[in-house]
DNA sequence: CTGAAAGCGCTAACAT
DNA sequence: ATGTTAGCGCTTTCAG
């Protein structure tokens, strides 16, 4: 490989200059940039990262952390932050919290604290305490997707918001009888999303007048097979029956969908449908959703660490933890799933 | 950060020692690296990457190349490949190949020399002669999934044959009107894996002794809303009608059935569908396929490239470039949308 | 089995 | 604007 002597030795500088014309820091005329750039260039000669990293402690490397990399949500955002860091030359680091406790823990107790990364973004993890302290000590910054968690700079939806806007859609529409498929009321409360949608269900119908109905309720696990079980059970079983589906995700939405085509009901004519997410299969699936930009919040979450990092090399520290959560956006799309109740 | 001096002043011994003790490389005494190690514990030691891997060359870092991040295929490989990557104590960085010509060229131009990386794993990527050139100027094992590319160590799952597998179960089953659904015959012929699934089709019926029939064949895009578009031709135009349809991925091949239920198809009754990829949905619409264990192609990969590590450490060099490709398994699973053909 | 010391390849004062 | 030089925090001979 070659190093920064030999393209010095070629454009007839020090190599503290080489380091200079190519890194940007520092003044260099522009003739010996020219000729330390064409140098480089001829040579194939690029930084080594440890080299530089060890001698200046920056690292152009951002650590990014997911819980499933196999998710279409969780694997979309990624992409967002990926095409966003590349486009600034930093390279991502990936760390996939798997289920299992104790390789979770060597992530924050060992992977992290290696100095490999000059900051890290957490895409919907959700931390416990200890964990997101780990992520202070590290010294770096982090934003994370999801929370909002007060110790931490964060880029976070409004998922009651979100919930409630999809809800007031079939309010609107003249829906009544509205049955919510996601979290069961005694949800695993550390999974915040699927409660906060939940909450946001219930306030537009506390809104528009109408009361809760326990047996409009049917749990399910945000796949589309759990969207489709759920609605079977909605729709099957004798008893009232809903007019709207309400799905907290835009996968139980389309599950949902399947099982109403499948029992021979009419969408949006016998039943409305609305989900959350902005699935890229929601528009095939003619579904109104609520979109939450997915591949946007991987992008702002890439820029907003970037631009953190800027600001503390600038001397010019923004973006504290503690601050408050900055507000992702979202946006009703009504597609053909959903119609006005037929009287 | 607590560095190696301090933790060698807590043990009593030299920075040597540590180094020795904690990397368990050259012997220690077994009180000896007892101490470190507790020291190193409860200082809360670890080994900077940036100096480790100046001094030693080694980054206990993999490299790995994806075409995309949001689809299912390539992101099930991804997760693979980082759980065993991880499992074995290394870190991935992670490049995503986009359309971008330009930013697809600093991959190899630069990203890559960084000297970030002790090997690097391409997943599914169609390299370029220059490209392949790139990757073994690195002098870094690779580890190519898909291929074969005769320049570079493959993990290679026999295309051709996956698709016969397919069609061959629907012959057996009967069906002669067999339309494929894929690459169309004047596709790209930069990108393989369709034009192989086409000819594996194609031998599998002229193995059959049945001709070849251009109204059954549909190009589509391997998404399912291609698959959906490409089965309503098929199946909605007058004149001949298939009996079965070939997918050439599973995605397809579930667009394709839910055209079919549209257009009041019963599956497999009046019409069989075949896949390939072992799609997560597939389970849940009960889909024949041919599985290609995407999770164990990234897990192989990836253990693929650490014993080539560890070989080379040990001075054993294996798995030299130009190798036979190494061949990935694949299976046929019935499930229910193939059925023997009524006459 | 352990320690001393010489780098690994770069960056960042400090000079000039 | 450029060069000199002292590290950055480890690993690895080489001695002992």
């Amino acid at each position: 490989m070659v190093s920064i002597d030999e393209v010095a030795r070629h454009a007839g500088v020090s190599t503290a200059t080489v380091s200079r014309a190519l890194s940007g820091r520092g003044h260099v005329s522009d003739s010996t940039r020219a000729r330390v750039e064409s140098a480089a260039k001829s040579l194939g000669y690029v930084v080594s990262s440890s080299a530089s990293s060890l001698a200046s402690g920056r690292t152009r490397n951002i650590g990014v952390l997911v819980p499933f990399l196999d998710r279409w949500f969780f694997s979309t955002v990624l992409s967002g932050t990926a095409s966003a860091l590349m486009r600034r030359g930093y390279d991502i680091t990936l760390y996939n919290l798997t289920a299992d406790r104790e390789q979770r823990r060597s992530v924050f107790e060992t992977f992290l604290r290696r100095q490999r990364v000059d900051g890290v973004i957490a895409i919907s993890i959700e931390l416990g305490d200890e964990e997101t302290e780990r992520l202070r000590e590290l010294d770096l910054p982090v934003i994370a997707i999801g929370g909002p968690n007060p110790r931490l700079s964060t880029l976070t939806v409004d998922d009651v918001a979100v919930a409630r806007l999809a809800t007031e859609h079939l309010v609107t529409l003249g829906h009544h009888d509205i049955a919510h498929i996601g979290a069961s009321p005694e949800f695993d409360i550390d999974f915040h999303i699927p409660t906060h949608r939940r909450q946001g269900f219930e306030q537009a119908l506390a809104d528009a007048g109408i009361p809760a109905r326990p047996s409009l309720y049917e749990p399910a696990d945000f796949t589309i097979e759990g969207g489709f079980r759920a609605a079977k059970q909605l729709l099957g079983r004798p008893g009232e029956r809903p007019t709207a589906i309400f799905a907290a995700s835009d996968e139980m939405a389309i599950g949902a969908l399947l099982a109403a085509r499948e029992l021979g009901y009419r969408v949006p004519e016998d039943l409305s449908v609305v989900g959350i997410d902005g699935h890229e299969l929601g528009e095939f699936f003619r579904l109104t959703t609520v979109d939450q930009f997915p591949l946007g919040q991987g992008e702002r979450a890439a820029d907003a660490i970037l631009d953190e990092l800027e600001a503390k090399d600038a001397g010019t520290p923004n973006g504290l933890p503690g601050e408050e959560p900055r507000r992702l956006p979202f946006e009703l799309i009504v597609r053909g799933t959903t119609a006005r109740l037929d009287h």
